[in-house]
DNA sequence: TCTGGGGTCCTTGTGCGT
DNA sequence: TCTGACGCACAAGGACCC
């Protein structure tokens, strides 16, 4: 589901020799819309867009049909449907693709215990040690392909290279459907000739600098020393981007990755400037958060809310607690203090967001509640709403002031 | 053209203790 | 006692990813 733009082929031959190229970048084709079109074939060849029907949304993915009318990920929904009238619009389903994504990470994990999944509908996976047992890597992305085509119906790109980043671009580049093989010694071929903004990393405003000073391939930035780019792009993304250009990325395929922060945030159907919805609005966000923190047995200690404003422009204040919590009473009375302090309690705004960071095991905190505290009340209640969840669904107990009474057109 | 939701990482600024 | 340098933690915002 990657947003970049489908990059040119450079038209090198790149042979096939995966000595030396143990990493695989698996990415699945336009992965909602193949979902989708499994259980309607009749729209197979057709433009399909995935994405809410209302009018704030964008699109979350889209057939290669509806791609050649412009349409791509991350685009205004109502932009798609100008570009694309014919198009097929369907609303998005995340359980059902979450549970395609299991059985794909499960069928990767067959090959390899090093996978790395680095969003629902891609991976990288480290097949070094696997070599022995199942072939050289191009052999074994053949089979991966294989079976997710046989077991699920659907269809990924492998890029195969001695490198994250590498295998990553070499999938894109071969998509939809295909593989594609780096060799070691054609990786520097390979990079050169694509433009900057295919490098991970540079988004629209990167490459908008990058263009600025006369770079727009790979292999002219690959010409600039490293100071100057650090200079226009900051220490690190410069430092980041100088050894991409030359096909240097070191970073390990990395099967668990802790959780740094977990947060939810809610885009209003209209622009709210009622401080009663909004605070309402915090609550079930807070709820939301703290149900999830405690589902992945996290506590976090730095409660941030993200505000939106009616022209987009967002501003985001957080404190940081004594104890780290994953009590949703504690994140809503955060978040409320954070929200009034703002001073935006009479201004429009389009979202709000709430978000716990400094996440740390649930187990490794030992608790120290001060005196008058009540926060083991509201964890206890909030485990028994986790159990009623669990049994009657999410919405089965719901504090007070989330529970709509009859007839209430209220929004949202 | 009018921009979702869930994240990570980086930079910059500031306050505080030493 | 005051001052500057330094490191650190925190806060805010921005860019980027899928």
């Amino acid at each position: 589901m990657s947003r970049k733009q489908q990059m040119p082929r450079p038209g090198t031959d790149l042979g096939a020799d995966d000595t030396g190229c143990p990493i695989l970048h698996v990415d699945m084709d336009a992965f909602y819309a193949s979902v989708e079109l499994r259980e309607r074939p009749e729209l197979k060849g057709a433009p399909v867009i995935i994405g809410a029907p209302g009018a704030r949304g964008v699109v979350l993915s889209a057939t290669y049909e509806a791609r050649r009318f412009g349409v791509h990920s991350a685009m205004p929904m109502t932009r798609a449907r100008r570009l694309c009238p014919q198009a097929v619009i369907i609303p998005p389903s995340r359980g059902k693709y979450a549970e395609v994504s299991r059985g794909v990470m499960e069928i990767f994990r067959t090959f390899t215990p090093e996978v790395e999944p680095i969003a629902s509908d891609e991976a990288f996976l480290d097949v070094g040690g696997a070599r022995k047992r199942l072939g050289p890597p191009a052999a074994i992305a053949a089979m991966i392909r294989g079976q997710v085509a046989r077991e699920h119906g659907i269809t990924c790109s492998v890029g195969v290279a001695n490198s994250k980043f590498v295998a990553k671009l070499a999938s894109q580049h071969c998509k939809p459907d295909g593989l594609l093989v780096v060799p070691v010694d054609k990786v520097v071929d390979f990079l050169h000739p694509l433009p900057v903004g295919a490098l991970w990393g540079v988004g629209e405003r990167t490459e908008q600098s990058l263009v600025r000073l006369g770079i727009r391939t790979v292999g002219e930035l690959a010409g600039v020393p490293v100071a100057t780019l650090q200079r226009h792009l900051g220490q690190a993304a410069g430092a980041h981007l100088a050894a991409l250009a030359w096909g240097r990325d070191e970073r390990p395929v990395t099967p668990h990755v802790p959780d740094k922060s977990i947060g939810a945030e809610e885009t209003f159907a209209t622009d709210v400037d009622d401080p009663v919805k909004i605070r309402r609005e915090l609550l079930r966000l807070s709820e939301r958060v703290a149900a999830r923190l405690r589902e992945g047995g996290h506590v976090g200690r730095t409660v941030s809310v993200k505000l939106r404003r009616a022209d987009f422009s967002t501003i985001s204040r957080s404190r940081t607690l004594r104890e780290p919590t994953d009590v949703a009473q504690v994140l809503y009375a955060t978040a409320c203090d954070l929200y009034t302090a703002a001073g935006l309690e009479k201004v429009r705004l389009r979202l709000v967001g709430v978000r716990v960071e400094n996440l740390r095991p649930a187990g490794e905190v030992t608790r120290q509640l001060g005196l008058g505290e009540r926060e083991t009340g509201w964890r206890e209640a909030e485990q028994a709403m986790d159990r009623a969840a669990r049994r009657f669904g999410r919405d089965a107990v719901l504090p007070a002031s989330l529970v709509r009474p009859p007839f209430d057109g209220m929004d949202p």
